[in-house]
DNA sequence: TGAGCTAATGTAAGCGTTTTCAGAATTTCA
DNA sequence: TGAAATTCTGAAAACGCTTACATTAGCTCA
């Protein structure tokens, strides 16, 4: 066997499903056809009122599960949405992806949830290993992937829906707001406050369509504004506190010092906030900081952080929804564009 | 590209997707038998050489991926394991369900997570729908569930494994921690410090038995202090930062002030915390408040949260690993009891 | 009453895999 | 050299379910 997976090689011992009623069963013992028993489960107006009981009734006896292999197989249809999301271990996504799933759960459909660790190679292995377990469409985030992804999801003609991101020009179907635009109304709402020397934090561009259209966006607003954006000061950071705070850290020691600093995404700005803060400067005061997503600790940190808030529950809905529709054949494939809102907090003002 | 044309993405229900190659298509392409071609996929050791790479060049250029449906019906096997938690949309399960899926993903299995809002009937309904998946084992928020669902999990033999909580006289498997314990230590603490008029905000202890093991643990440290744990005040309330923040509220009011707020959760921590300052409190001078988690709000509040550390990752990890220790048969099914640990920061203070 | 409906149920053919068993090809060794 | 042992490979039978089609039962109405 593959010596390089040892622990998958090893079959597992126990022999499961040895007591899982089937089909059949419930059949024999109801005194019925295997087809009136899969009627009463899946379209029990075709069925008697009394048979119908009667079936459940053992149904529920013997605690039968239909055997989701053989009911794909014969069906070919699963009922079942997946989606493939960088990490769980992030608030940005988990709320998002909470509402979806009970959106589509109020619709009757499964969700499977994987994680691609921010690798495309991983991505692309989980969703052959959905694919292969039939779901009837997919959720992906953000636009950046090799082509051989699309390809793949293309050839096998599954339906899926980008989010987190909306880029006008593309003729994807997009769930999502514009991060681009969203990142310049933020720059440009700084720029306004009168600030000349602008840094910016920014996640890790690579295979990262929202955080290399924020920066996109953060040149445009200084380019507009007569600053240029191609000479914008810039750190790409890991998504973690320290990691903003190391980079804060770095940006602090240009010279002239930037008074206004514009982080591309929540916790690399309260990492800022608070490398800040321990060096003693003031924030707003002597160094102004902006976030982008809102999540939780923006609310909470002080100064509270001026940021962009992000619609994730409607999101997740959103995306829900234009999938559903796609499996009812009811939709035209269009995607949505929802709006972000700058939120004003108070680690935002003029430089002093 | 249109990820959603309906002419191409829609399945009509009834007819086949004619789109993905099986194994019948790989082995008439390479002129073997099917047989062959699943050797090659699942044991290559039992098919020559040449025969191997004409068959996986094959497999590569048709984009083949086995169907998941019928490997699960011939095999009866799934090297799957599946998840139910509470909700997606919190911290506390993210770190944890994140090292959990990457123990598993290095191990060669897929994990499925489904979500239950907190709901014992819809955890049931979820369970089952995993179970109908094929999966190969289950892991599990807590013990405090109806007993029908351990029954049905028994009579399908599926190996569990419930985290988050370790009980000790009890005989399941349990990867996670004394929540009780940890919670007496932490209120014992507090009373080291010489707190007397001490009450708590606990998360909703109904079908939950980390929150309700939180407030025992309490109880039993007050008893212990020479103090009534039955007659410590206990508000209940919802993981939110707003209803942290009403709790805290409604407690300011008592006569006499309580000195000291044990938070069953950091959420709830933070709220209080954020609504004692509001009302012009200072933090621990004039009312000190702990929580349980150690999130990452706690590390950023002002001031810093005192709280119990709890090792989500390695309880992911560990979780995953006896887990696929059951499966590979090498497990007695003994549990594993994680330490956890007092953060002192700053929100704790003798009452002045 | 019975022809002609409709409604309810049954029969049986797959769906894509794995795996047992048997046969063919190759190697070994007396 | 030929029989026996050893590799490979293929045919075909499951696995649990859905569903097209066939059949039967229960009506209506002339």
């Amino acid at each position: 066997m593959l010596a390089l997976h040892p622990t998958t090689a090893v079959r597992p011992l126990h022999v499961k499903n040895r007591f899982a009623p089937t089909l059949h069963d419930v059949a024999r013992r109801a005194g019925v056809s295997t087809a009136t028993v899969s009627r009463v489960l899946n379209d029990p107006a075709l069925v008697t009122e009394s048979t119908r009981e009667l079936v459940l009734g053992i149904v529920e006896e013997l605690g039968y599960t239909p055997h989701f292999g053989g009911r794909a197989l014969a069906s070919n249809r699963s009922n079942t949405i997946g989606a493939v999301i960088p990490t769980m271990d992030n608030a940005i996504f988990a709320r998002g992806l909470q509402a979806f799933q009970e959106t589509l759960a109020d619709a009757g459909v499964t969700l499977l949830v994987a994680s691609s660790s921010y690798d495309d190679k991983r991505e692309f292995e989980q969703i052959r290993a959905l694919v292969s377990r039939g779901i009837d469409g997919l959720m992906l985030i953000g636009a950046a992937r090799p082509k051989e992804t699309y390809t793949f999801l293309d050839r096998r003609s599954i339906p899926y829906v980008l989010t987190w991101n909306y880029r006008p020009d593309e003729k994807v179907c997009f769930v999502g707001f514009n991060n681009r635009a969203a990142a310049s109304d933020m720059a440009r709402t700084v720029i306004e406050r009168g600030h000349r020397h602008i840094a910016m934090i920014a996640g890790i561009t690579a295979s990262n369509d929202r955080a290399s259209d924020r920066v996109e966006g953060v040149r445009d607003a200084l380019d507009e504004g007569g600053l240029s954006g191609r000479d914008l000061p810039i750190l790409e950071s890991v998504y973690s506190l320290n990691d903003g705070r190391r980079a804060c850290a770095a940006m602090l020691e240009r010279k002239p010092r930037p008074t206004a600093l514009i982080c591309g995404n929540d916790v690399l700005a309260v990492g800022a906030i608070t490398l800040a803060k321990s060096r003693g400067l003031r924030v707003p005061e002597d160094i102004s900081i902006t976030g982008f997503d809102d999540i939780e600790l923006a609310e909470v940190i002080e100064p509270g952080l001026t940021t962009v808030h992000v619609p994730h529950r409607r999101m997740g809905e959103a995306a829900a929804r234009a999938l559903l529709a796609v499996l009812e054949g009811e939709s035209n494939g269009r995607g949505l564009e929802l709006e972000t809102q700058i939120v004003m907090r108070d680690s935002l003002a003029s430089p002093s």
